[in-house]
DNA sequence: CGGGATCCGCGAGGATACTG
DNA sequence: CAGTATCCTCGCGGATCCCG
């Protein structure tokens, strides 16, 4: 399927098939960026990466509540994708350093316009929490 | 915490604590916003009530492999958020209309920013997992 | 230092049945 | 038609121990 975009709302193409296809809703590109970001720790690492390269236990420390486990996880997934260069040191004791690769750091745009807007109309989300009941 | 922006790029201000508070992160607006839209089917629920409102079972023949519990839950869910607006036509039978509010609708530009990078860069990622492995 | 291996709890999400 | 209620599965994420 593959939702497309058309200037400045997301569009689905008019000849989109009724029902939406779940095995191309699920392998969507956007459905998958959005999966992958929105899991537990995946932003507050790209959001520090975005400023500097981080050894591994220097994330560790950066990020209260992380365990070990889920770092190593979301730093292998964007590795994996793309999003992330991992460059290890042979040094004693090992050194290894991670940094945004170019396609992350050209992620930080988009995924900051919707930074942006959270920012700016949580008031409203909290309103209408406040209204509707939880 | 809140993660601010700053012109096209999520900065964290320099006086950011280190280490980022686990609980600040997890109720930073964009955290929350992030995983509201990353759950399983909300993107496609904002995409089809952004060209038009739809009542329940329409869109529940919309979505193909979406249960009626989790319709249920997404709607409502974004509902409380004041996304989404329920219209009940107190006929026999009822009738219940759903269809994004002004704030959901202001949510559509962001969100296509980020799918938009998502449907440019995929034969990237896809590039990247072919190298790297899975 | 930078992980991997293992075990486990919990909540997201699915299936089914029932209702105003 | 538009849900609610109940039960169940499965995978995300945490805790802990171990290793080169």
């Amino acid at each position: 399927m593959t939702i497309t975009v058309s200037g400045t709302h997301i569009g689905v193409p008019a000849q989109l098939p009724s029902p939406v296809p779940a095995a191309e809703y699920e392998t969507c590109p956007v459905t998958e960026v959005l999966r992958r970001v929105g899991d537990k720790w995946t932003l507050v690492v790209l959001v520090l990466l975005g400023r500097r390269p981080y050894r591994f236990n220097e994330l560790h420390r950066a990020i209260e509540g992380i365990s070990q486990r889920m770092l190593t996880r979301t730093l292998r997934t964007l590795e994996q994708d793309g999003l992330v260069d991992r460059e290890v040191h042979p040094t004693v004791p090992p050194g290894v350093e991670y940094r945004l690769s170019p396609l992350g750091t050209s992620l930080l745009g988009p995924l900051s316009a919707l930074a942006d807007w959270a920012t700016t109309h949580h008031d409203e989300i909290a309103a209408a929490r406040a209204r509707g009941g939880q």
